[in-house]
DNA sequence: ATATTATATGAGTATAATCGATTATAATCA
DNA sequence: TGATTATAATCGATTATACTCATATAATAT
């Protein structure tokens, strides 16, 4: 038996807990604010963030576990994006994505360097 | 070195992610729905949420410590409240709190214990 | 088919969170 | 003062989370 006894738990309160712990790590949280803004690859977030490939997808898949985001396969590549209906759902989400985060650093930076490679001729073939 | 290094964090995100870890907790978002309604010490939230004295308090101080309540001492009580202020400056607290627990019946029964709890004649010193 | 590329996952390790029981501290009361 | 009560802090054990490396899987390209 776990600590958190989830079957114990009724779904609804369950479903609450996952989505806040999924918020829980400053990866996840700058993962959201990037693909809010633009569908994005793993290679591309690992590009951006600047972290290994395995950090990201691992993340991304958290995030996958707790429906905030989802994923589309294109040729190789999958291409994540939010649950829109999750964020209307749960409007304190869309809060902490559109309003928490812009006066942090690290978020501006990522943002900058999501606008430059939008901006370039790059595409994800290029990235590696 | 920590996986988290909070070193390397900067302060605004730091704080940001040490609020939502505080939430990521049953017990401590039951404590923040019952303190958001009366200010209550610690033996009334063991007596309500029917959890152990240490376990209340542990939760408390991981609240405190990201600042989302505070505790006024009364004779040998700390009365717990919820940190206005902090809410009105990350509003998805307060979504959170007032918008999100409504429909799960752990909050309900939580609700419905306080109640009759506030509405009898006892107080804490009653509830050992 | 084989090689290449993108993504996901298993294994092992390290750190963090949680629990209940117990002990320490702080205020009150007899 | 000494006993009582409320709360906080600590201890050891357990579980959960996160990290990287290496490998597996899936789609594409030659």
């Amino acid at each position: 038996m776990s600590i958190i006894d989830y079957n114990h738990m009724e779904g609804e309160f369950m479903e609450l807990i996952k989505i806040i712990k999924a918020l829980s790590h400053q990866n996840r949280i700058r993962i959201l604010n990037l693909i809010n803004q633009q569908d994005l690859c793993v290679c591309e977030l690992e590009y951006i963030m600047n972290v290994k490939q395995s950090n990201a997808s691992r993340h991304l898949t958290k995030l996958k576990e707790a429906e905030i985001i989802y994923g589309k396969r294109k040729a190789q590549w999958v291409y994540y994006q939010i649950n829109v209906k999750l964020l209307d759902e749960h409007k304190f989400l869309k809060e902490i994505i559109e309003n928490e985060l812009q006066n942090i650093e690290l978020i501006k930076r990522d943002n900058e360097k999501l606008n430059k490679y939008l901006n370039s001729e790059m595409s994800c073939a290029d990235l590696t």
